[in-house]
DNA sequence: CGCCTCATTGATTCTACTCAATTCGGGTGG
DNA sequence: CCACCCGAATTGAGTAGAATCAATGAGGCG
């Protein structure tokens, strides 16, 4: 199950700069140490678990990010959800993982084997209904809201869970973004180019977004 | 909170022919009754729990069918769930609903108040990844699929969580299913043309769909 | 019978996709 | 240090699919 993750991470640059400082601080979040765990290294895109397998285990992002996904059977991909440290994530209702977990970058996940279950069953349920209101918020997004709107419900987004103003850093590639978002790589290069163009985000390069004007972008969305 | 809710059901005509019968069967599902509850009756439309409103129960549906969406500022809909006899909804992740529920039609539902997520938390936590997995699966849907793939995804889906094999009752309305697909009622009203023209299916009338070759849609799914 | 709402069908527009061509940035090796 | 290479990102031109605008048709109810 693990086999692409390396078991003696080589940490010659696993921290950039400041966001991931910034991430590394708000990993103690709801699942306490104290159980029974594991903690894994993965380097960029290697997978975590995939879809059909037994689900034997609950994991929390410490530092980099994690893309959840399935695909169609011609190769279309949706990505469900992306998990930036202290987020939870794998949990499975039927016994069976139905989408593919991946590291974005390099990434480390602590891995809480089953059946912690019955001990922190609490803090389970509060990280499973925060994956579904997530997933609830992004179906709005997709379903309903144009180009424009997504990119920038995306940016603010990625804003609110950095602790940073306005320096976004994006740890996924474009065609991530818009497997997440339902667009073409084009399309989410375009929306990107028009907001510059019309002075709301600065791309300072390819992962790292600018937020010049929140209130702009925030009022596009809703 | 419950001001649109009959307290006395005039149970004249609510159960039609088949179909409704085959999901009383199905009621008595994850949820049991001895927990503290009410059986409140609702007339189409009418509202269960609003946006914003503080979550103090869970429902279970009885009969009937029931809405959850949210409302973009201009008034787009995005209806992210329907939820049919049997089915739990209603949790929320901060003590806050972030969507709209409504009956599709008359429905009639089990409200558990909390704090019942002491005794029965397994059943809570079963039922709101059900909750996740069904909206992770629609976002596949509504991000990568095109009009006539999301149409068959959610006739087979109606198919597969109604009993009766081939003939499926349809408890929303066209801008209902449109809204829920992230499609215009045109393009839903269109789609259904096409597939009847191609022989995949019979449409009884506007609310019954006889599925004609199941194998054809479900290959177009995945 | 007429009204009203919902659904269907048609004509046109427009957004985002597709296909294609550069450009950019990071890494390697001379 | 610079030239080169390769994959990712950007930009452009043309197209396809769904939205929009508009008209017609089908039920349900007073």
């Amino acid at each position: 199950m693990f086999a692409q993750a390396a078991t003696a991470p080589k940490l010659t640059v696993p921290f950039g700069a400041g966001q991931l400082h910034a991430e590394v601080r708000r990993a103690p979040a709801s699942f306490s140490p104290d159980q029974p765990h594991q903690v894994m290294f993965y380097e960029a895109n290697a997978e975590i678990y995939a879809q059909g397998e037994q689900a034997t285990a609950l994991y929390l992002v410490e530092f980099g990010a994690v893309r959840l996904y399935r695909l169609l059977a011609d190769g279309r991909r949706q990505i469900s959800a992306f998990h930036v440290a202290g987020e939870v994530f794998g949990f499975e209702a039927d016994g069976q993982h139905h989408f593919f977990a991946e590291a974005v970058g390099q990434a480390c996940i602590r891995v809480f084997r089953k059946p912690a279950g019955e001990t922190n069953w609490r803090q389970t349920l509060a990280a499973a209904l925060a994956a579904l209101v997530r997933a609830q918020e992004h179906l709005l997004v997709i379903g309903r809201q144009n180009a424009a709107e997504r990119v920038a419900a995306f940016l603010l987004d990625m804003m609110e869970r950095q602790n940073s103003d306005c320096a976004v850093q994006l740890p996924m590639s474009r065609t991530d973004i818009g497997d997440y978002l339902g667009l073409t790589i084009e399309t989410v290069s375009r929306t990107f180019s028009k907001f510059r163009s019309r002075g709301l985000v600065r791309l300072v390069n390819t992962r790292t977004v600018e937020i010049l004007d929140a209130a702009t972008l925030r009022a596009m969305c809703d």
